[in-house]
RNA sequence: CGGGGCGUGGCGCAGCCUGGUAGCGCACCUGCUUUGGGAGCAGGGGGUCGGAGGUUCGAAUCCUCUCGCCCCGACCA
């Protein structure tokens, strides 16, 4: 590609609103432009990284059997109605001339499972995985940080339909199988950690991480152990516990509502305190739950222990049924207990709320001084511990995750087939999701410097970068021009600065745009015979080649070792 | 949904408080010079100041409403 003819729109400064790496660098390389909150336009340049990514995507989902298909992307609501998840509020919603009611698919499930349910009749036409990239409609509460969570964006969604548990496990496998290859294909640093379920239901599920500082999720990490911090368990360091008292004993706490102020006004570290946290489910009941005074309840934990979604109490309903708000505690109370594990380990000199006003108890004992049913319902923290290891906590980008949905859409959708035995089963299913424009965007939030982006060479714009310095019409252009024709006949993927710029501006632009090599040809090339190639990452001069008919392959020679 | 911020030429900004008919840098166009790290000189084009209404002799500036965008939190198959 000649750079005289391309659209790639460089800027020297940084757009006002941009905040994250990669939407700062994606817009001033050139790659992406805004057409409205989380809506997004791949200029040229930055398309063809995304279609470097949807190649490698491809390659390895038909390794594993997956078949290309394309779903649309404007559907009809009454089928998810059939699933419920017409209720959900990320769902794009409008109507077509005739009044009929449509949807902006989120993601294929409704859809895939409908054909399936159609066509699949025999056991004999599983298992089967389809897959497609396709644009998903979700109507973001708060679309950010340029293309890392849009409204609109480019899916490769996979879905699998197997027999049984154990045909699922197997498709499961698969995808971890292409999944690790595509993201190690990728140039990421990734993870893959346990994750919620979530509201999509199912039984299990994974997500892939790529660690960079503009993520929105934590992952927990420690060797052999990844997990996001929505369900990382971990063993916790002791509480700092006074001695323990053969039975509770009121102390005063005047205005102390804060595990802070406790702490402070009764001299005792924060881990000796009950933190209590009051419920109300969605069917009404409440519950106390409680954690340690320095840990922090996880909501998502606590909600599938639950078993249903919850809202904290309100003062009046806290008041009402268990105490004076700041003061509350699980002794003599009429509520159900819910109660961290952290605190089961340890067995007595827990100061919790006394449930009257300015005072708080000494001295409690879980089972001793009040019931309670056991569960782990605390967030993990830095320096836990995992197999005696600590863990730390990383940001990262999700950019990709399975699940194994089991009969959730096959069943409300019948997608059902008969056995051997001429018996109807609902088919099993999984879905696999991996977002192209996240993989691009942790590439820019992992490798870039103060210069710009340095793609990885697997899904860079171009793989290399030819400038040629001097003006039109002299050697140095002459020598250029047909260097970037042997460079092409050769087959290399090359960007050629033939633009009648600077040289300050053509360097410039080449490390904004971070194709991993760079070749310089100017009128130093001509003197000496030879060619000066700088690697990106890290603007590593590399040795120069000589600038005869074996220039080619010397290139690609070299461009072979780089990441 | 709660909180905060910002809308002035393609990009980054000043002007607004204290009303007088729009300016700077970059980019762009023409010519000449220049070509190994974002060049120099000269000339030039482009903005009804997000939108609507109001106050006023006069509004980018003051008032009201509205739309859009960004950030924090909530939310996030």
């Amino acid at each position: 590609m000649r750079m005289s003819q391309l659209l790639l729109p460089t800027e020297r400064e940084t757009p006002a609103d941009a905040q994250a790496l990669s939407h700062v660098l994606g817009v001033r390389a050139g790659l992406i432009r805004q057409l409205g909150a989380g809506l997004w336009t791949w200029l040229p340049a930055g398309w063809r990284v995304h279609q470097k990514i949807e190649a490698i995507i491809r390659e390895e989902m038909n390794a594993i059997g997956g078949q290309e298909l394309l779903m649309p992307l404007i559907q009809p609501r009454e089928l998810w109605k059939k699933t419920g998840r017409d209720q959900i509020d990320e769902l794009f919603s409008l109507s077509d001339r005739k009044g009929a009611e449509m949807v902006l698919a989120m993601t294929h499930e409704e859809a895939v499972t409908f054909h399936v349910s159609q066509i699949v009749r025999s056991y004999r036409d599983l298992p089967l995985i389809l897959y497609q990239l396709q644009l998903k409609g979700r109507d973001e509460p708060r679309p950010r940080a340029g293309v890392l969570r849009t409204r609109e964006f480019i899916m490769k969604d996979s879905y699998s339909f197997d027999r049984d548990d154990a045909g699922l496990e197997v498709s499961y496998a698969k995808h971890i199988e292409a999944y690790d290859r595509i993201f190690e294909r990728s140039g990421l640093e990734w993870y893959r950690v346990e994750s919620d379920v979530g509201v999509m239901g199912g039984s299990g599920a994974h997500e892939y991480m790529a660690p960079c500082p503009a993520g929105e999720n934590d992952v927990a990490l420690a060797p052999g152990y990844a997990a996001n911090v929505e369900v990382a368990s971990a063993e916790p360091s002791a509480a700092h516990l006074p001695p323990t008292q053969n039975e509770p004993s009121e102390a005063p706490t005047p205005g102390a509502k804060t595990i802070e102020q406790v702490s402070a006004a009764l001299d005792l570290h924060p881990s000796a305190l009950l933190k209590a946290f009051p419920v109300v489910t969605d069917s009404e009941k409440l519950v106390l739950a409680i954690v340690r005074g320095d840990h922090r309840v996880n909501e998502f934990k606590l909600r599938s222990v639950l078993g249903e979604g919850f809202r904290p109490a309100s003062d009046e309903e806290i008041s009402s049924q268990i105490g004076p708000p700041g003061f509350i505690g699980p002794v003599g109370i009429q509520v159900p207990v819910l109660l961290d594990s952290a605190v089961a380990g340890q067995p007595g000199g827990w100061v919790t709320g006394a449930n009257k006003l300015d005072i708080h108890l000494l001295g409690v004992e879980p089972g001793r001084d009040f019931q309670f049913d056991l569960a782990d319902i605390r967030s993990v923290e830095e320096g836990d511990l995992v197999d005696g290891t600590p863990i730390r906590l990383e940001a990262a980008i999700e950019v990709g995750n399975i699940f194994k949905l089991g009969t959730r859409y096959s069943e409300p959708l019948g997608a059902s087939f008969l056995d051997e035995d001429g018996a109807e089963q609902s088919i099993v299913m999984g879905s696999y999701g991996i977002g192209p424009a996240r993989i691009a965007a942790a590439a820019i939030e992992q490798n870039a410097d103060e210069s710009g982006i340095a793609w990885p060479k697997a899904i860079a714009p171009w793989e290399v970068e030819l400038v040629v310095l001097g003006k039109a019409g002299s050697a140095e252009v002459e020598a250029g021009e047909k260097l970037y024709v042997e460079l092409i006949e050769a087959g290399l993927d090359v960007l050629f600065d033939d633009r009648d710029a600077g040289p300050g501006e053509k360097f410039a632009d080449a490390e904004l745009l971070g194709c991993p090599l760079r070749i310089t040809l100017g009128k130093r090339s001509l003197e000496s015979g030879t060619l000066e190639l700088q690697g990106r990452r890290g603007l590593t001069e590399l040795a120069s080649i000589p600038l005869d008919d074996g220039s080619a392959a010397a290139v690609r020679e070299i461009l072979s070792q780089l990441p």
